[in-house]
DNA sequence: ATTTCATTTGAATAATTGCTCAAGTGTTGT
DNA sequence: ACAACACTTGAGCAATTATTCAAATGAAAT
């Protein structure tokens, strides 16, 4: 108890050392934001499965809408976020808007993912 | 307008040919949602900086809070997250219990997307 | 100009998620 | 046996999110 009767938060048992030391090797807070933002694009199963094709051709909305069964406007939305957050971009041919992916580092991640995917079985 | 004069789709304009070969190299569809199960194990900020700071050494829950500086209660929730989808171990010693990295592919996964994102400019 | 087509956009809604709070384990020390 | 401690768990709540629907662009064809 403090002064005016409020209970004092008694600091738990703490490895102050190595809670120091970890501290000091963990990247800056905007990193690991942006960090969290490309891990989120990537953890929806239809964002997915639309970078998972583009990373096998260029391809236009309404392909990708039949390839994921999904609505035109739902795709539309989705590709939004992806441009936005740098994953893909997107060339227009007429009336047609194809889409294709940023660059090769999202493979790689994806890559990375499936091995330990299947590592993990089940 | 079919015989009970229901609209039918009539499909928009689609690349059957490119659509099919995509659609063939895809991975299953249980796989594409083990890796989006994973990728949002590692889209959230707070849990991201848990994996960040097992990859640098092993710690207790208590101060894994203290690192976040999230209540002990929510990171408990976090680590049992991270345990079922198994990016996290966990030894008991004693009263305290101690949480680890799974495997090494969760470095490297996170290695490539800073390797992305440093890349990426704003 | 008007229509058609591919795509985008904003609002609305249902589902999911991260946290808090309070109560519950399991282990150690007295 | 009892209290203290480190952690876990379930319920509840506010915030976020994926989709749908309807309306709006922008480009090409008539």
């Amino acid at each position: 108890m403090n002064k005016d009767n409020n209970i004092v938060c008694e600091v738990n048992f703490i490895d102050e050392k190595k809670v120091k030391a970890v501290r000091k090797k963990l990247p800056e807070d905007s990193l690991i934001n942006e960090l969290s933002e490309t891990f989120k694009s990537l953890s929806d199963f239809t964002r997915l499965k639309i970078l998972l094709s583009l990373a096998e051709d260029e391809l236009c909305v309404c392909d990708i809408a039949a390839l994921t069964g999904v609505s035109v406007s739902a795709i539309s939305h989705q590709l939004r976020l992806l441009k936005n957050n740098r994953l893909v971009n997107h060339r227009r041919e007429g009336k047609m808007v194809y889409y294709s992916l940023d660059d090769e580092h999202i493979n790689k991640i994806i890559n990375e993912a499936t091995k330990h995917c299947k590592e993990n079985i089940r």
